[in-house]
DNA sequence: ATATAAACATGCATGCATGTATGTAAAATG
DNA sequence: CATTTTACATACATGCATGCATGTTTATAT
């Protein structure tokens, strides 16, 4: 075949990336050969070496595509609860989940992180940029707890790394969980439950 | 080589579930061959396939090989928490946490589960043993639930089997961000405070 | 208008992984 | 002691998957 227009190749380059989330999600990145991601997308594997140095390449353009909406979306809460810094994080996690009910592209990539591939050596970049993000995530929200803490909302006896700690792993194992069978509970009430919970019990310890 | 008496095949059976599970953990499934795990082990491919038919069965046996003394523990607990349950349940938690934290089998095998391996067709086995797995623990806890629930040890208004998810998700997603860089926090530590801080928010139900 | 480079397709070379079939020597069995 | 089976090793056949090198055609720049 004869070269197309630029407007063309973004089509393509698009094409590849809905194929590759689509099969990866289906049958694990491993499992998943270039050339099947091409076929899928209608190319041959010419193309996809073309736009993507490799699979790996594949991946992080798969995570570039869902993680700019994700922070978007999280500016706007800032605004929105301004003033109380625990509502602030419960509107974070609740919109995060939200996304992962909601968001075909978003929830892909996630099962494809969670559950479809392997973080080995290799594949490090991913498993860096999974860490990274946590860990910003972690210290950025981490004078949220302060905040929390200095107006009395939480018990000031909590160590404040491991509060976060303790909600974004709540969140990260109920998007496990569901996606490991999304038939068998309701996402949205059972994280908002969970999530209520937990920033109820934030507020008298016994222990 | 020769046939070995059938104390040195169970010794070689050994070496090889030793092999896996390492390999597995370092470089992922998928990524180890079969030939790696033989020669790691000592042996050669014959040796492998002797024992297990393929991968797959290798892996249930690794599975196998931690399972038991995990159900072991929990029958001890029942009995000296027979009275409250939600200590019983906190001590479970705990209880796991503990031991992917101290025993090296378990904190391999979880990496392998968690981390190291692709949730696809044909692993379903896995797949469906780890929801099976969960499925049975939420079933049988939600009894000691509904047992709090009566003693008014918990809000009567929250769901049963929403509690379960949402601890069972934080136990999961706490064993999931440790072992994901274990020199990030203390897994002990951060795990007690996040459970007691559910386990309080269970009491009082604001929203 | 021509040269350049983009956007792919095609073919090859290589390497590995799996599965299986077959060989073999010693242990187990009677 | 003879036979059978076990516990492996070895060899072979097959089938991808990857990476690269090399076309081919057309947009695009000058």
């Amino acid at each position: 075949m004869a070269r197309r227009t630029k407007e063309d190749a973004l089509t393509t380059r698009s094409d590849l990336l809905d194929a590759a989330e689509r099969l990866f999600s289906e049958k694990g990145v491993s499992r998943t050969s270039m050339n099947q991601v091409a076929e899928a997308a209608g190319v041959t594997r010419g193309a996809i070496y073309h736009h993507f140095e490799n699979k790996l390449a594949l991946i992080e353009a798969l995570m570039e595509r869902v993680r700019l909406p994700v922070d978007d979306m999280l500016e706007e809460l800032e605004k929105t609860h301004n003033d109380n810094p625990l509502a602030m994080l419960r509107a974070r996690c609740l919109n995060i989940i939200e996304q992962v009910q909601q968001d075909p592209h978003t929830q892909a990539l996630i099962t494809i992180l969670l559950h479809k591939c392997e973080y080995v050596d290799d594949a490090l970049p991913i498993h860096q940029r999974h860490l990274d993000g946590r860990n910003a995530c972690v210290a950025e929200s981490g004078w949220l707890v302060e905040r929390a803490k200095e107006q009395g909302l939480i018990d000031a006896s909590l160590n404040s790394q491991g509060v976060i700690l303790g909600l974004f792993s709540l969140v990260d194992g109920l998007m496990y969980n569901w996606l490991l069978d999304p038939s068998c509970f309701n996402l949205g009430q059972t994280a908002k439950q969970a999530i209520d919970t937990y920033f109820n019990g934030l507020m008298k310890q016994s222990a």
